[in-house]
DNA sequence: AAAAAAACCTATTTTTTTGCTAGGAATACT
DNA sequence: AGTATTCCTAGCAAAAAAATAGGTTTTTTT
């Protein structure tokens, strides 16, 4: 029940570009040499938040990544889920029943899937810009489901 | 980010004494029959539960074991704290700042304790007669914290 | 045009964790 | 005495995570 580092390290990799880009691109380098974390590990976490649009880059010389929104705009929850691939504390066939059974899984079924639903709560709620500030994790929140 | 099949293992090896047991010792025999889950593995276990008091056991002939509490008085989150170990999303020692330090993980140390939060939360207010009853995870809950 | 600096892409290796098996020891019942 | 059970410790194979490696393409600078 681990987050992996890839989704630590795409963390700290946006809320450096947040506090250090200037609207310019900052290089893997920059990053690799101040968050002591290898290039090569970054381009392959780098490469997952392009994909999917988290960030925007240009090649060559005095190029890099910068964010493609606002820091506000981002969920840490979209963060970790792209760089994490799933965030279900089970997996779905695991979880699935077989056609007709009603047996024990049938009772952790809905379980995990609140364990889900908590898990994204937090995620989803907490920002890019709230990391920047520090400001998570204090929330005096309220939740209604 | 996973719950691992001794969690899962656990948790439904704790219904199934819920469920079967009628104040008198169930044997792994029993259950890995109808859990399909190895004697073995099942042993690994259920000296993680008894060692920590979850369970009562006997050994022999019609020995096994049995609740050492009414179903209503365990968390779905002690059985799984005993069982995977820890259940802290990221390992406390790769959050921990090094003296003086001020860098990014200061960001995202709170982040991760609020995520722990919201995760302990959740399992601590789900007890064992809840997933016996299968009214896990359909909770209208509201938290204020 | 050449060189250099960066992102991009794919594969491979190393390390750690998970999931499970195995063998026997101790205990308790018949 | 024999048998059914829990208890204890070790070991192993497969999978996943973490990181390295080598090259290709793009862009800027000289």
């Amino acid at each position: 029940m681990k987050i992996s580092t890839r989704g630590r390290y795409a963390l700290r990799f946006m809320i450096y570009l947040a506090q250090h880009s200037n609207g310019n691109y900052i290089a893997l380098k920059d990053v690799s040499e101040n968050e002591g974390i290898s290039i090569k590990y970054l381009e392959q976490i780098t490469s997952l938040l392009s994909k999917y649009g988290l960030l925007q880059s240009v090649r060559g010389p005095a190029g890099g990544y910068k964010l493609s929104r606002p820091p506000e705009k981002y969920t840490s929850g979209e963060i970790l889920r792209v760089t994490e691939g799933d965030l279900s504390p089970v997996s779905s066939d695991e979880n699935e029943l077989a056609a007709g059974e009603s047996g024990e899984r049938a009772n952790t079924q809905k379980f995990w899937e609140g364990l889900q639903k908590a898990i994204d709560n937090y995620l989803d709620s907490v920002t890019l810009q709230d990391l920047v500030d520090q400001s998570a994790g204090q929330e005096s929140y309220m939740y209604m489901i």
